[in-house]
DNA sequence: CCACACTTACTTACTGGTTAGTAAGCCCGT
DNA sequence: ACGGGCTTACTAACCAGTAAGTAAGTGTGG
């Protein structure tokens, strides 16, 4: 899917289709990010790669269909640095979700990226809505399933939909820290926040002090 | 401060000032609920209540105050429902925040715009943001001063900064449920969630069983 | 009590700006 | 020499804000 993303100084030669996408990927992001889905224009996208926003059609067709690219683009970085490339179960994943926090404090666009879109994403007919909402029904199963995986490690009886109750809240805080962390940086410390919020609601559920250590 | 709003049927005679701004601010709720800020035209605003956009901007001067007017307006109706104005303490605090998401989830207009114009205030210079910084700041006041409280009441002694974490965590979790719920209320019951979830990190963090009983 | 002065609540018409998308053509590398 | 990668040029739509005009109301002095 990505070949030939090296040949960085030797003659200045054209770019290949695959690197300039990418590129206008990284550039989208970042106009997405800092500005929105709507407000954020191709023009603006455009001039990050040095070319115009019809240079920019030629490669996606429409914004809709860069926003989508941008989107998967997004999980691709986001799991790229797990070594095996399934997604953890049990505290495993609690762990990932953590230090995936950690992570996210030092690439500030691609958080800002995420919650923009997100809260854009409930407005009516917006590109991004089923994606989001995917996002968030796949999430939801993987969550509930390391804690129902945790409760049987540990003999506990988990009353019916709790496991779900407790994904929904996990979910929930994460995105929540996030968009605090965006507007007050001071105020928030991601990481720390992030894991003494998710060991809260482990804890409470499960009945028994949960600490998630680090990787 | 709203005086003759009656005067159903009888000669559609011209709307007080006060009746009119009233109008165009739930008009506007609705407009910035629905598509957002800079997607949401004065247009839109203004044929929601039979006129035309100067007649908004007669009123509000510019789209910017208008959207200021639009989340004092907000502030107003979030807390009407109380007896006395003031917002409570201690583990009346945290009643009042479930009561409140149980209302809210017939309230679906009002907490779209909410988190519309949360996730939209993250992008660079929006007139939101100072806004949204504020009221999270007051949150994490009233909240942190009701998790220690809770804690004198009960003879805990907590570490340095945990009530503080305590109350992002709480903030950031009813923002989160919010969102999901927008995107599929069938996967969340907002009041049922919101409870679970402060519950939980209450009763973590005070190292005992916390119960939000309804009001 | 009523006419004249003034204010309020708009409308219509326009400006200057920005937008996504299209069409046609140019240039360079292969 | 040909095709991919791009530019220039354009369109049609939409935007917030301004200016000027109008009709309907309100207050007041005689």
């Amino acid at each position: 899917m990505s070949e030939a993303i090296e040949q960085a100084a030797p003659k200045a030669k054209r770019p290949t289709r695959a690197h300039r996408r990418e590129e206008i990927l990284a550039a989208a992001t970042r106009v997405f990010g800092s500005k929105g889905y709507h407000q954020g224009s191709l023009v603006d996208v455009a001039a990050q790669v040095g070319i115009t926003h019809a240079g920019v059609l030629h490669h996606f067709g429409s914004k809709d269909k860069l926003l989508w690219e941008v989107l998967e683009y997004r999980d691709r970085v986001d799991v790229q640095h797990l070594e095996g490339k399934h997604i953890p179960g049990g505290m495993d994943l609690f762990r990932h979700l953590v230090t995936t926090a950690r992570l996210n404090a030092d690439r500030r666009g691609i958080v800002q990226a995420y919650a923009v879109l997100t809260g854009e994403s409930v407005t009516d007919g917006h590109p991004a809505s089923t994606w989001v909402a995917h996002r968030f029904s796949v999430l939801r199963g993987e969550i509930s399933q390391a804690v129902l995986a945790l409760a049987t490690e540990r003999d506990v009886q988990l009353p019916d939909g709790e496991a779900e109750r407790a994904a929904n809240a996990v979910i929930a805080v994460m995105d929540g820290l996030q968009l605090q962390w965006l507007l007050d940086p001071d105020a928030v410390d991601l990481a720390e926040a992030t894991r003494f919020s998710i060991e809260s609601i482990l804890t409470a559920t499960l009945g028994s002090t949960v600490e998630i250590t680090s990787a």
